[in-house]
DNA sequence: CGCCATGTTGATCGTGGTCAAGAGGTGTGG
DNA sequence: CCACACCTCTTGACCACGATCAACATGGCG
């Protein structure tokens, strides 16, 4: 399944980190905060549905989206599942308070990540308050996402919620109107709590009212952005 | 409305007080860091339902509860409430990575708070990594519960939300098997998608179904841990 | 071309919402 | 001390949104 899987990871990764982060001139040594992950990262890639962490085993890595498309679940145990959050370009998951994994991550499309090691983030974090602050920042985006999307699975309709995730998804890959969706109609009903034929229902209607056109089922033209807005209760 | 409002709040604010906090000797100083809230807090009453902080507004204030409860609510346009998390004693709150608060926060009853400037917090945490982990570790267990919140509006069902609720509540304020619910239906029914109805109905299907007794709407006795257990889909 | 995964559309069903009435509980004033 | 008002909670009848079940369409790949 895994193109790279922990043990290639294990093979590439840098020795004795913590040491080599401890004995360095820290913040402030020319180095951009926003590089660390660049500086510290193994690149690893994974295919369509790879599988880049598990709940509830051991939170070694922390990632960082090089390209591609990720996913977060949760399943319960009669097979539920619901997607937490999708990591594009530039985003960062898998940082965890505790020692294990809260949520699985796996791979829309192929995926490049940077991995580095939860102990090595700790460690330059403790000495660099910059970079510290970095992954709080992070963390407390997540946070402000999360309570986005508590509102939008507790209190709005499935049209307001396929809006609401059209505009999302506009406003981080959207080039000049036209909209390439990574992720397939079981991701979007799995991330907003609706079946895949309520969301295929949904994208039509908001077609048959002008809000969208749909060139391919992954590929969505806005054209009319104040529908949506108007749609989408905020 | 408020016992205490901004404006007294401010009065009693300790003068310049990144100032103060950078001339002290910080870690190690003999200051547990857990106690930072204790010595740089100012206590803060709201009554029942008081204002304590309101969306989009400058995030001042990061916030500790002393006792009571506190809830955290965003409202739809047309008036539809979602509650994101119930606080209670010793919950921090309120800290934001943006310069605007993401959500509303009111006391549910009567509830006091240790109120300490964000400025000053983020000025300790810059010179204090124990502090500042300390910090990333409360949003991070926030971010936590609000993910395992996601699964239970996007997928559960009415009855196993509310089990879910009850042994959320009877892990964190149940003495000796019995239960005092701060909170009334309506705010019940906001945290988990529903309506009032709805949690009316399943808290007397679990009563009749021997997995609780309802003493009075808010006492309730877990009769079978483990039927609740089963009902919650995990 | 044919297969299999993915997506769309239709018919029907059921969970939870809506609307409505009444019960219970609490505080206030006569 | 009771009467009354107000707020909260429960229960019932009915409804509707989105789920389910099913058939078919489309599209990518061997």
């Amino acid at each position: 399944m895994l193109m790279s899987n922990t043990q290639s990871l294990e093979a590439k990764r840098i020795p004795s980190a913590v040491d080599w982060v401890a004995s360095r001139s820290l913040a402030g040594a020319g180095r951009r905060v926003e590089d660390v992950f660049e500086q510290l990262g193994i690149p690893v890639s994974f295919e369509k549905d790879g599988e880049i962490c598990a709940e509830s085993e051991p939170a070694e890595y922390i990632y960082k989206v090089v390209s591609g498309t990720v996913r977060s679940t949760k399943i319960l145990d009669d097979g539920r599942r619901q997607i937490g959050a999708f990591y594009m370009a530039g985003d960062i998951f898998g940082l965890e308070p505790g020692d294990d994994y809260h949520f699985s991550a796996e791979a829309v499309t192929h995926a490049e990540v940077l991995a580095v090691k939860r102990s090595t983030a700790f460690a330059w974090a403790s000495q660099d308050g910059d970079f510290a602050r970095l992954l709080w920042n992070v963390t407390a985006q997540h946070l402000q996402r999360a309570q986005d999307h508590i509102l939008l699975l507790g209190r709005k309709t499935a049209l307001e919620r396929v809006a609401t995730f059209i505009l999302e998804m506009a406003d981080r890959l959207a080039k000049e109107g036209a909209l390439e969706l990574p992720m397939m109609r079981q991701d979007i009903a799995d991330y907003l709590g609706l079946t895949i034929e309520t969301v295929s229902r949904t994208m039509t209607h908001l077609e048959s009212t002008h809000a969208i056109s749909l060139n391919s089922s992954r590929q969505i033209a806005l054209r009319s952005r104040s529908g949506l807005n108007r749609v989408n209760a905020c």
